[in-house]
DNA sequence: TTACAATGACTTATATGTAAAACATTTTCT
DNA sequence: AGAAAATGTTTTACATATAAGTCATTGTAA
């Protein structure tokens, strides 16, 4: 059961937020696409719409970056068949690590 | 009041959140720290850094990129005052877009 | 190998993000 | 100027993401 939690977010994940929703909207409009149109093409209501381009933290990432993808940005600066492409080295080297990590005992007389 | 709906994602858009879980992931056992221990800091459950971890598109895009900054990875490859100034720049550049789109209307005889 | 720790895979209760609607405000076009 | 449309803003009910917990499984270190 969730306890009440007040998230903060860094300045930089805000500034990341707030930067893809002011290219959706910039995109959106150099495409002379209404907000209500974007919205429904994407299947999400207007109001989500506008608290994504106002950059707001809480909502789906998968929304965000369907969005995105609709009006033209590239995420990671990576065309759809060189996305797939990293996503799979990626995996493979996470195959060469080791699946668990022990946290290190803290040295007895270290630190603190 | 939400109809209930089934999202559906584009391929893209769950590569994407997949290769930034598995990026969060990689770079976690790198510094060999435990998902436990990532979580903790993060301020987020374990079952949700898992579910992140997965590339679940259904998460707050927030609490993703506060994680990828968390274990080094540089969303747009901007660091922190790049970023910022990124931002900026966009906003400005939103200031001179008009700021409501007026769909087209349909020509009378063209098309159907 | 054995013990222990980390992770995977569930379940449940609750906090909250979302869709919808109505209204106010602003902007664009004629 | 006026009209029409797009966007801003707020409220409300509900679908659902999340925190917490448990148990099973796997990996690691001794």
């Amino acid at each position: 059961m969730p306890k009440s939690i007040k998230r903060t977010y860094s300045h930089y994940t805000q500034d990341a937020c707030s930067l893809l929703g002011v290219l959706i909207r910039s995109k959106r409009i150099e495409r002379k696409q209404t907000a209500q149109d974007l919205a429904e093409r994407a299947g999400i209501s207007r109001s989500l719409l506008q608290r994504i381009e106002e950059g707001n933290p809480k909502c789906e990432i998968g929304v965000v970056f369907e969005l995105a993808r609709m009006v033209g940005i590239r995420l990671f600066d990576l065309d759809e068949s060189n996305l797939e492409l990293h996503l799979q080295v990626h995996k493979e080297k996470l195959t060469l690590l080791p699946k668990t990590v022990h946290r290190k005992k803290r040295s007895v007389r270290g630190g603190f």
